[in-house]
DNA sequence: CAAGCGCATTAGAATCATTCTAATTTGCTG
DNA sequence: CAGCAAATTAGAATGATTCTAATGCGCTTG
């Protein structure tokens, strides 16, 4: 690290679309957690935390990493991806896998939702369901109702650990020896 | 090409699961939709679809290439993308991306449709709903209990076309000079 | 049957996001 | 201030996919 990146600049990241309640207290939780895996919180990671947070885009690593760049020049895309791992593990960030292109990244509502997805721009936002309007029984319909999209595509997919695996598993729990773990987890 | 493919052998590839009148009727669909594109149906590509159909673990690109190789052990990998692009275009093909490993193909159900996908085996499984059984609200229990996985993630993504790109796109409509377009189409 | 045409196919190179590696830096803590 | 572990770095490695520039093949037409 140079010693540019000593002390941070005085630039202004874009403010948060939720308000800024909203964004002390998300960041604090993301610190939280963070600080409970016993990892630091450098500069640099309180940056990308912010420039996450910042965005309403879901952005890609690439983007992300512009963002830090722009306060710590010398930032690598490998802190970006060492960090976004972490924050994968704690649950504090939801991946949003493209083959593609660059996976995006919401650190805004972690759990897992409903995303739109424009196939020509490739933005990526929440969807919010409102229960209360009148709603189409064909889900692409009703969606593109609800939210000015053409949508042509649901892809609805559950990840879990099949039947096989889990007997498998819960054999290999009584052995000292359990097997390496591989896939989509 | 070399001689050694001119023509078929005679080995089997695994019976499908579905039955043989689902299996011809479902392999004449896709040829016709080849044909009607124009396109030429050669061996290879023949036999690319019957791996395809024959398959139900919904096979990745290089599972596809080896089944095909199996019979013309000439076939280079970029037929396959070649064949599976010109399917996809056809909507005759469903690509189920991942970005960690290979996307998967579905060509039995090409409708968007849920899977279920093992975290530890890579299994791809079609879901198919019961909308009989008791049912709990929170969808990852429900589809735990109707399928035996411990499904601990939903990915539900809505791909269409933004109201900004809408509006573009049919401005751009009226003039001869289109822009290009990109994205996750 | 020969010539010619266009799609199909190929091997290998190129791409690009992501991960890995090995070395260096940083910021403690004693 | 020495020592140490974690953070960071540049660049190399990986791996799926796409591209490229030939070559091959099967048709049609004369």
């Amino acid at each position: 690290m140079l010693k540019a990146d000593r002390k941070p600049p005085q630039a202004q990241t874009a403010s948060p679309p939720h308000g800024e309640a909203w964004f002390g207290s998300r960041l604090s939780e993301m610190q939280d957690a963070l600080r409970d895996k016993g990892v630091a919180i450098t500069r640099k990671r309180a940056k990308l935390l912010e420039v996450l947070l910042s965005s309403d885009r879901h952005p890609s690593a690439a983007e992300i990493h512009q963002g830090v760049r722009a306060f710590y020049p010398e930032t690598s895309l490998a802190t970006i991806y060492n960090t976004l791992d972490i924050l994968k593990e704690t649950g504090q960030v939801l991946e949003i896998e493209f083959s593609a292109s660059a996976n995006r990244y919401d650190g805004r509502i972690p759990d897992s939702h409903p995303h739109l997805i424009c196939v020509k721009c490739e933005k990526v936002e929440d969807m919010d369901d409102d229960p209360e309007a009148p709603a189409p029984s064909d889900p692409l319909d009703r969606v593109s109702q609800a939210t000015g999209y053409h949508i042509t595509r649901l892809r609805a997919d559950y990840y879990g650990t099949c039947p096989a695996c889990l007997s498998a598993s819960r054999a290999a729990a009584s052995r000292p020896d359990a097997p390496p773990e591989r896939g989509y987890a």
